[in-house]
This record gives structure tokens, sequence and C-alpha cells, in this order.
DNA sequence: CCCGATTTGTACGCTTCTGTACCTATCCAG
DNA sequence: CTGGATAGGTACAGAAGCGTACAAATCGGG
């Protein structure tokens, strides 16, 4: 299978799916910002300030427990969006969210926002659309988090990653690829190095490249593809396809 | 911590929540049923056909992954509801839904449901915080698959059961608790031990008994609580309290 | 071009959980 | 009261992953 979410990246998906009298709506409030690595776009338990629409950068979510356990449990890029829980009709969440890849995004005044998905009820179920197929990723995430070996929940990720950036070379570090999966940094290398022994991946220093995206698929057995079909149903394979 | 949800489970807390005129507007439309054992609420990609709101049954949503891999993602009772993706403007999701353990119910017709949520906003409003609640739940859920040891999750899960029944005395099998947390039969057998040996619970054939809630909720290390106190603060306690 | 910082490779013993198997205890229908 | 069905207890070898530790490789700033 080809990318989720098709080549184009200069362009959030999740706008530019919107009928153009609903992206006439919103356009006028969006600023194109650039989004550094590690920044924050929310912080557990406070309010969203502003909702982000990523372009070419990736954002991750990330739930937090007791004694440092953490994991991700979602993962965004130019097919989605921050803030979610705005157009579920709180104010905050208990999870973190962050910029994993740098690049740009629009944002909006979360109040802007709110306001607008008031007016106009088309425009909130556009983004409760969305919600849903991110929901779904997130119970595909707690399957394989239970069910899958650590080189099919890697598999899944860097598929679910490679998706939402235009190189096939990603930069990544064994070390944040741990954070992400909630596994031993030490996990991660030999992960890599079975991936990279079936020649589906290549690794270096600080990076990973994507040679077989059907050969990954294959390796993460299921776990990888459930929230991406329902996304392409609901808002459709970009035009170039 | 007392029960998430508090003593009364003779109705539906999230109808109960909604203001008088709200509850007036769905009041004609729902119909009281009787719920057995595995009938199943949802079929996964199938149209849904009518949303359940609990009285004193409880639902699970399972994802169902290859090769039989299969988890639970969702538990519901008389604080929440089936059907949730009708709210976010969906008419199928990916996941089972079934009656875990028997009860009443309230059902709305899927058709009728959505034509009054697009009427009042506030009532979407109202389900879509739920739905906010819900998923806060599967993170956590994808947390704890990922991080917490066996007797962990499970004590979780039984503190999760344990609010939304009104008996200490819950009708659970160990090979129906090895579905929902996806591990071993025998995994749940041993798991079991351990809390009993602890006396936090007692375990019978067939029959699990809470004897200290705190206990458990210390056992469960954190993995329990997140999403019972978002749902506290929006739904705010029952009036006894 | 050298040094400290970052990243990766590898090893070891240990815990947790699995797959499988088999036996026992309890229940219920006839 | 008995026989089949259901539920639970236990055991064993092995896989998977952990915590920890340390060394090697690579990078970038001075």
């Amino acid at each position: 299978m080809a990318k989720a979410f098709g080549p184009p990246n200069d362009h959030n998906i999740l706008l530019a799916s919107l009928s153009p009298d609903l992206r006439a709506v919103l356009a006028p409030h969006l600023e194109l910002v650039r989004l550094e690595q590690r920044s924050a776009l929310e912080y557990p338990q406070e309010k969203i300030e502003r909702v982000t629409f990523p372009v070419d950068c990736v954002g991750s979510m990330v739930a937090v427990g007791d004694e440092g356990r953490r994991i991700e449990v979602g993962l965004f890029g130019f097919d989605g969006m921050s803030g979610t829980s705005i157009v579920m009709g709180v104010e905050t969440s208990p999870l973190e969210v962050f910029v994993q890849v740098a690049g740009d995004g629009y944002t909006i005044d979360t109040e802007v926002f709110r306001g607008l998905l008031d007016q106009h009820d088309a425009l909130e179920l556009h983004f409760k659309r969305y919600i849903h197929c991110l929901n779904i990723q997130t119970t595909q995430t707690a399957l394989s988090n239970g069910q899958s070996k650590l080189e099919e929940r890697l598999a899944r990720w860097l598929l679910m990653c490679h998706d939402r950036v235009s190189d096939d070379r990603m930069a990544l570090t064994h070390d944040f690829l741990s954070i992400m999966l909630g596994v031993r940094r030490a996990g991660v290398t030999v992960g890599t190095h079975i991936l990279e022994g079936k020649g589906l991946i290549r690794a270096g220093r600080g990076v990973i490249t994507i040679l077989d995206r059907d050969g990954l698929e294959a390796e993460a057995r299921g776990s990888y593809g459930v929230a991406e079909k329902e996304y392409a149903r609901l808002f459709g394979n970009p035009p170039t396809d």
C-alpha cells in the first residue's frame, strides 16, 4: 500500500478537504508559523491556547502516568490537528502534545476557532470526523501495545510517521523511538536491526530510511492500516490519485 | 477513593445530567429494553442501528486485529453510551461493542438521535464531552497495556467494572477477563491470586468480590483514575454527594 | 583536529508472560 | 445422583523484554 495520505504535503489535508466556503471561513484567522522540535502544543490539564494544523511538521500526543511512565497515544501531521479537545467542547486534556518533527503549521486562536465551530455546523462535523479517525488510531495503538512484539510496533510506528513526512529519510534516534513506544532504548536498537536485516529499512546515526513499505506493513501484522483506511474513506484520497 | 460515579444506578447518569429541557427532547424517543449478556450493540464496519444508554448493564468496546488478536479499548455502563461514532458524524466504527453484564438500558434509533443532535447543539455538546472522557479512558488503556504488569491491569479493570455495577460481587470468569485484557487465561488465574493474597479481592467460581478499593487503586499504580477524574469534573458527582 | 557530547551496539542476568498441557473442582440438567 | 460441561489451578520450557552497564562509533564546536 502506498502512503496513507499521498504525496502532497505543502498544505494541511484536513483544511484542504474543507469545502471552499468553509475554508474561506477559517482562512482569515489562520496564521502560518514555524514549529520547532520539542515545542509544546498542549500541556496536560492546562488551557489550550491555540489549535494547530501541521503543514510539514509532525506532532505526538503522549499519555503520562506515575513513575515516569509515558507512551504515545496519537500521531498527527498534515492529515490532522492539535487541540482536538476544543472540538469536543472541553478546554483541556490530560495529554502532552508536542512537535516531534519541526516544520510549518497553521494556527488559530482557541476562542476564535470555537466561535467559528459554533457558527458552522458543517465545520464542526468535518473536525469531528477527523477526531473519530484519531480515536481509531488510539484504539489500534492500545491493541498494538498489548498484543504486538516490539519490532511489529516499531514497523507500525515508522509507517505512521512516514505517512506524514515527505522524505523516505526520517530523523529519528533510538532514544526518541523508545519513548514513543514505551520500551527500552536498547530494545529499539535490536528492533531496528531486525527490520534492517529483512531489508525493510536502513538505519544510520539519527536517521532511519524506509526502503520497503509493503514489507513493513507485512511486518506490522495487521496493526497498521485500520485507522488509515477510515481516514481515506472519510476524507478521500488526494486529488493526484 | 469511592466509586467514580457514586451509588445510584437506577438510571443513566449521562441522561440524568442533561438539563430538564434537553432530557425532555430525548425522553419521548427512548425505549427501555433488556440487554442480555454477549448481545452485540455494534458490529465492526456495520451501520449502527441503535444507540444505547445502559441503566444497569455494562458494555465493552473491543478492537480486533489479525490472527484473532483482540483487546478491550473501552468500558461503559450507566455513565455512558454505545454508538459514540454517531455523535462524531460517522455511521460505523471498526470496533465490536457488546453487552458484558446483562441488564436494562435505554435505546434510541440512530436516525432519530442524529436528528435531535442536529437540532440541539447543547445536546450534542453533552455527548461530545462524554466521548472526550471515553477517549481519555482509551489513552489510559493504551498506556496501561504498554507499561503495566498483568496484576496492575487487572486491578484497573476490576475498578472500572466495579464503578459501573451496584454490587461488590461481580460475575466474571478468568476466561472472560483474559479476553478483555488480551492475556492468557492462566495468567488471569495467577493475577487474581496475587490480588487475593493481598486481601484486595475474593475470588470464587465465576465471581470476584471487591474487598478493598483503595488497595486496588494503589495496586493499579496510577493507571486508574485519570479518565474518572475528568468525568467527575465534567459531569459532576451525583446529587447524593 | 581534538574533545566532549550524543548515539548506537552489545552483553548479562532477571522478570514477566506465553503456549501448551493436564488435572481438579464445581455446577447443572436429566 | 450422575455425567458432561464449565471454570479454575498448576506446571514447565521458552520467548520477549527489562534494567543496567559499558564500550564503540560518530558528530560538532572550539
